[in-house]
RNA sequence: GCGGAUGUGGCGGAAUGGCAGACGCAUCAGACUCAAAAUCUGACGGUGGCAACAUCGUGUGGGUUCAAGUCCCACCAUCCGCACCA
C-alpha cells in the first residue's frame, strides 16, 4: 500500500527541483516555434497575493505547460508593477522608504507563488522600479516627446482630494476616483499629455487582425467612440464671424431652429459687450462651472439653458435667422463646443425645445410619410426620406447626408468631418512614487529633453513623501534636483517634478521579457523578432480601456518608430471571471469574506488550489469561493494518489480502454484550449472513477493519465511517475496525440424515441445500416409501437424517432 | 437610454438541434468502526404509483422542426460597461 498523500513533501521538492533543472527556462534557440504566454504582471500590495491572482495564473500556466510538452519554446514570464500610490501612502504611514516597501513586497508575492508551483521563467523577472527597467519606460517618453506626442498643457484636470493627485479620464469611474473611492473635483494645472487620439483610427482598425474576446473590441470601439459627420459653419448676425458646429445629420440642417453653445464656448466673451443679459449668461455659467462633467450628466434629467440676447445666428442653407442659446448639455470637450439644434429629429434637442418653447420643424419623414414629432422626436435613420429640404428633398437619409456634404464643401461653409470620444491621456502625476520625466524647462528654449546619455533619470532621494496640496510633486521641494543646466544652451533650467503614471511602466513590459538584460536597447532586435507578438494575453476586464488600450498605444507608436516588428502587441486576449466570496459577494476585508491563498495551500496543497480554481465554473465568469468545492478538489487528487496501488506492468491501453483513453485525450486536450478547464477536468476524474470501476490501470494509462493532469496539478503527478520508477519527468514528456478514428466507439447505445419521446433504448453497431436499426427500434419498442407509422427516423449512431398518429 | 453578458436540480455547473442535469458539492441510506472522522457502496429534479411506469420540467409567451436548453420573434429579471458625444 502506498504512503498517505503528503502535499507538504511533494510540492516543496518538486518546486526545488524544478529551480536546480531551470525546468522552466525560454531558450535563445530561435529556430524553434515559440509560444508567447502573458498574464498581467500584478501590483505587489502590501497584502499579499489575491485568491483571485491563481485563476488567471493558473489558466496560462496550464497553457504554457501544456505547449512545452508539444514541443514549444515557451516564454511565461512574471514580474512587477511596483510603482503606485498605496506603496507610497503604506511607505508615508510607516516612515519606511517606498524602495525597502516595494522589495518586501516583491520578496512576499514571489514566494508565494512560487508556493504554487509556476512554470515562470524567474530569469526574466522584471520590476518597473528598477532604473534599469525605467530607463527604457523614460526613453520610450523621449521618443514620444520627440515625435510631438507628448505635451503640455494649461488643462482642468480631474484631481482626486484624497490621493491629491491628477488622474486620467479612463481612471475616473461615476464621478469617483478609481483607486480609492473619493471625490473627484475640477482643477487647472499644467499637465503633461499624450495625443493618443492621434491613434484613433489605428487602434480602431488594429482590432480586425487580432483574436480579441468580443466584449474587449466593442468596448474599446466604443471608448474610442469614433462617429462620422461634418463641420459646418454658421455666420454670426451682423457680425464677420462664425460659429462652427460639428454634426453627424447634417441631412437635417433644414430642420435647424436654433442653435446651443456650451457654457465655456470663447464666443461668450468675445460679445460680451453686445450681450443684452450677459449678467443671466455669467451666472448660469458660474453654476454650470461648478459641476463637473459627471454631475452635469447626473443632473441631466432637466435641461437648463438661456437663451443669448443679442447674437443671433444664419443657417447656412437656407438663410433663416435663427436665436443662439447657451446650455451645459453641450460639452467643450467633444466637437467644436456649439451644435445646431434640430429638435423634430434630436431627442435632446427635442427636449430643450419643449422645455423652452422652440420652434420644430420636421424635415425627415418614416418612409416619405409626416410623423408625429410633437409626442417625440423622429431619429429613425433606416427609415427616414427627406422632406421641406429643397435640394434633397425625396432622398433617403444616407444619401441626403452625402448629397449635403457635397453641397456644403462646394460652397466652402463645411466639410466632412470624424469625431471621436476619446481624449488625450493625462500623464503626469503629483507623487514621488514614479517615473521621473526627463523634461527639463529651460526658459530660453522651452521644454527640452535630456540626452539619453543621462538615462535613467534616477528618482531622488527626498525627505518627505507627502504630497502637497498645492497640487506639487514632493519633488519640487528638492531645489538642488530641479535646478540644472539646460541640455540644449547650458542656461539655467528646472526639472519636471511630476512622474509618470503607474500605467506608463506596463505599457510596454511585455517587451521587455523577450530580452530583460539588455543595456544597449529595451530588446534586442532579434528578440523582438522571435518572440512577437504575444501569442495568448489574459487580463482583467477592468484593464480594457485602460492598460490594454495605453500598451496597445505605445506599441503601434514603436512600431511607426521601428521599434518593434508588430502592429499589435497582443495577438490574442481573454478574460478571467472574479472569483467571490462564499457569500456571492465582491471579497474585502470588511465584508470578512476574504480567502488567503496561503491557508489553501497550507491545509489542502498548491495542486488542490490549481484543481479547485480550474473546477470553479467557467473561467470567464465570475464564480463564488467555496470551502466544500475545494475538499471535493483535494478528494480527487487523493484518488490520484491511491491509484498507484492498482497500477500494472502491462503496456499500452487494455483493450475495452482504448476509445476511452482517445476520447479523454481529446477532450481534455481541446478544452485546455479553450479555457474549458473545468470541463477538462471533470473528463479525467469521469476516467479515474471509470479505472477504479474495472480496479486496474495499465502503466501507459497511468502514464498518460499523469501528464494529462500535469498541467493542472504538476507536483503529484510528477511525484506519482517518480514514485513508480518511470523514466525523466512529466515535464520533459511529450503531449499524448490522439487518435480520431479510435475516439469513436464501435457499438453506441442510442435512443429510441416515438413523436419526439425516448421509450426505450438500444445497442447498435456504429455501421449497422438504417433498416436494421429501426427493425431492432421497432422490437424493442413491442406493444408501445401501436397506431399509424407515418415516419421513421434515424439519424446515424445518434437517434430513433418514430412519428406516429 | 445605448451596448454586452447571464438565466438549467438544494448548490457550483455539463450538454456539435438528437436520451436534459456529465463532473463536483451538499443531503440521505448502507458497509467498515466500541464510536466518530476518513474511506468505500448506493440513492438523489417535481408530481402520481409498492413497482414496472406515467406525467410535467432548462426565466415568460409565441414560432420553426420528426426532435429545441440549443434556432427565430416578442417579453421579463439580474449583472457588467458606456452614458446629454450632437
Amino acid at each position: 500500500m502506498s504512503e498517505n498523500y503528503n502535499h507538504k513533501v511533494v510540492e516543496k521538492k518538486w518546486q526545488q527541483i524544478w529551480d536546480d533543472d531551470n525546468a522552466f527556462a525560454a531558450t535563445q534557440d530561435y529556430t524553434k516555434p515559440k509560444y508567447y504566454a502573458l498574464v498581467e504582471f500584478p501590483y505587489p500590495s502590501g497584502q499579499g497575493l489575491h485568491v483571485g491572482h491563481p485563476r488567471p495564473y493558473t489558466a496560462l500556466d496550464i497553457v504554457a505547460r501544456k505547449r512545452r510538452m508539444q514541443g514549444y519554446n515557451v516564454l511565461y514570464p512574471m514580474g512587477w508593477d511596483a510603482f503606485g500610490l498605496p506603496t507610497e501612502n503604506y511607505a508615508i504611514k510607516n516612515k519606511i522608504h517606498p524602495k525597502e516597501v516595494t522589495k518586501n513586497n516583491v520578496a512576499r508575492f514571489k514566494e508565494q507563488l512560487h508556493s504554487l508551483g509556476y512554470s515562470f521563467d524567474w530569469d526574466r523577472e522584471v520590476n518597473t522600479t528598477d532604473p534599469e527597467y525605467y530607463k527604457w519606460t523614460q526613453w520610450i517618453f523621449l521618443k514620444l516627446f520627440k515625435a510631438g506626442l507628448a505635451y503640455k498643457k494649461e488643462m482642468p484636470i480631474n484631481w482626486c482630494t484624497s490621493c491629491k493627485v491628477g488622474l486620467a479620464n479612463e481612471e475616473v469611474v461615476n464621478g469617483v476616483c478609481e483607486r480609492c473611492g473619493s471625490q473627484v473635483v475640477r482643477k487647472v494645472k499644467s499637465e503633461w499629455m499624450l495625443k493618443i487620439t492621434d491613434y484613433a483610427d489605428k487602434l480602431i482598425e488594429g482590432l480586425d487582425g487580432v483574436d480579441y474576446i468580443e466584449r474587449v473590441k466593442v468596448s474599446q470601439k466604443n471608448w474610442i467612440g469614433r462617429s462620422y459627420g461634418a463641420e459646418v459653419d454658421f455666420s454670426v448676425k451682423d457680425k464677420d464671424d462664425k460659429l462652427r458646429i460639428y454634426t453627424t445629420r447634417c441631412d437635417t440642417l433644414f430642420g435647424v431652429t436654433y442653435m446651443v453653445v456650451s457654457p465655456e464656448h470663447p464666443i461668450l466673451d468675445k460679445y460680451k459687450d453686445e450681450i443684452k443679459n450677459w449678467n443671466e449668461i455669467v451666472a448660469y455659467r458660474e453654476e454650470a462651472g461648478k459641476k463637473s462633467d459627471f454631475e452635469r450628466a447626473e443632473l441631466a434629467k432637466e435641461k437648463t439653458g438661456v437663451q443669448i440676447d443679442g447674437l443671433s445666428a444664419i443657417n447656412p442653407v437656407n438663410n433663416k435667422e435663427i436665436p443662439i442659446w447657451v446650455s451645459d448639455y453641450v460639452l467643450m470637450s467633444y466637437g467644436t463646443g456649439a451644435i445646431m439644434a434640430v429638435p423634430a429629429h434630436d431627442e435632446r434637442d427635442w427636449e430643450f425645445a419643449k422645455k423652452f418653447n422652440l420652434p420644430l420643424i420636421q424635415v425627415v419623414a418614416k418612409d416619405g410619410e409626416e410623423v408625429d414629432i410633437d409626442s417625440a422626436a423622429f431619429t429613425d435613420v433606416a427609415t427616414g426620406v427627406l422632406i421641406n429640404s429643397d435640394f434633397i428633398n425625396g432622398l433617403e437619409v444616407k444619401d441626403a447626408k452625402e448629397k449635403m456634404i457635397k453641397f456644403l464643401e462646394e460652397k466652402g461653409i463645411g466639410c466632412a468631418k470624424t469625431n471621436y470620444k476619446l481624449r488625450d491621456w493625462v500623464f503626469s502625476r503629483q507623487r514621488y512614487w514614479g517615473e521621473p520625466i526627463p523634461i527639463v524647462e529651460c526658459e530660453k528654449c522651452g521644454f527640452v529633453p535630456i540626452d539619453e546619455s543621462e538615462l535613467p533619470l534616477m528618482l531622488p532621494e527626498v525627505d518627505s513623501y507627502m504630497p502637497t496640496d498645492n497640487g506639487e510633486s514632493p519633488l519640487a521641494a528638492m531645489t538642488d534636483w530641479v535646478n540644472t543646466t539646460c541640455p540644449c544652451c547650458g542656461g539655467p533650467a528646472k526639472r519636471e517634478t511630476d512622474t509618470m503614471p503607474q500605467w506608463a511602466g506596463s505599457s510596454w513590459y511585455f517587451l521587455r521579457y523577450t530580452d530583460p538584460h539588455n543595456t544597449e536597447a529595451l530588446a534586442s532586435k532579434e528578440a523582438l523578432k522571435y518572440w512577437l507578438p504575444v501569442d495568448w494575453y489574459n487580463g482583467g476586464m477592468e484593464h480594457t480601456t485602460l492598460h490594454l488600450l495605453y500598451s496597445r498605444f505605445w506599441h503601434r507608436f514603436l512600431f511607426d518608430q521601428d521599434v518593434v516588428p508588430t502592429k499589435e502587441p497582443y495577438q490574442k486576449r481573454t478574460s478571467h471571471g472574479m472569483i467571490l466570496g462564499e457569500n456571492g459577494e465582491k471579497m474585502s476585508k470588511s465584508r470578512g469574506n476574504v480567502v488567503n491563498p496561503d491557508d489553501i495551500v497550507r491545509d489542502y496543497g498548491a495542486d488542490t488550489l490549481r484543481t479547485y480554481e480550474m473546477f470553479i465554473g467557467a473561467f470567464d465568469l465570475s464564480a463564488s469561493w467555496s470551502e466544500n468545492g475545494v475538499k471535493g478538489c483535494r478528494r480527487f487528487l487523493e484518488r490520484v494518489w491511491k491509484l498507484q496501488d492498482i497500477v500494472t506492468d502491462e503496456k499500452g491501453f487494455s483493450k475495452d480502454f482504448e476509445t476511452k483513453m482517445h476520447q479523454t485525450i481529446k477532450k481534455v486536450s481541446l478544452d485546455f484550449e479553450s479555457l474549458k478547464f473545468n470541463t477538462a477536468i471533470a473528463a479525467l476524474m469521469t476516467i479515474i472513477n471509470d479505472f477504479y470501476k474495472k480496479n486496474s490501470v495499465t502503466e501507459d494509462e497511468f502514464k498518460t493519465f499523469l501528464i494529462l493532469l500535469n498541467p493542472v496539478a504538476p507536483h503529484i503527478t510528477e511525484e506519482l511517475w517518480a514514485l513508480k520508477g518511470y523514466e525523466g519527468k512529466v515535464y520533459q514528456c511529450t503531449w499524448p496525440e490522439y487518435d480520431e478514428a479510435k475516439t469513436v466507439e464501435s457499438t453506441v447505445e442510442i435512443a429510441v424515441q416515438i413523436n419526439g419521446k425516448t421509450k426505450v433504448t438500444i445497442a447498435i453497431g456504429k455501421e449497422d445500416p438504417k433498416d436494421d436499426v429501426i427493425a431492432k427500434a421497432k422490437e424493442a419498442l413491442g406493444s408501445k409501437l401501436s397506431g399509424n407509422v407515418v415516419k421513421e427516423i434515424y439519424v446515424p449512431g445518434r437517434i430513433v424517432n418514430i412519428v406516429m398518429k
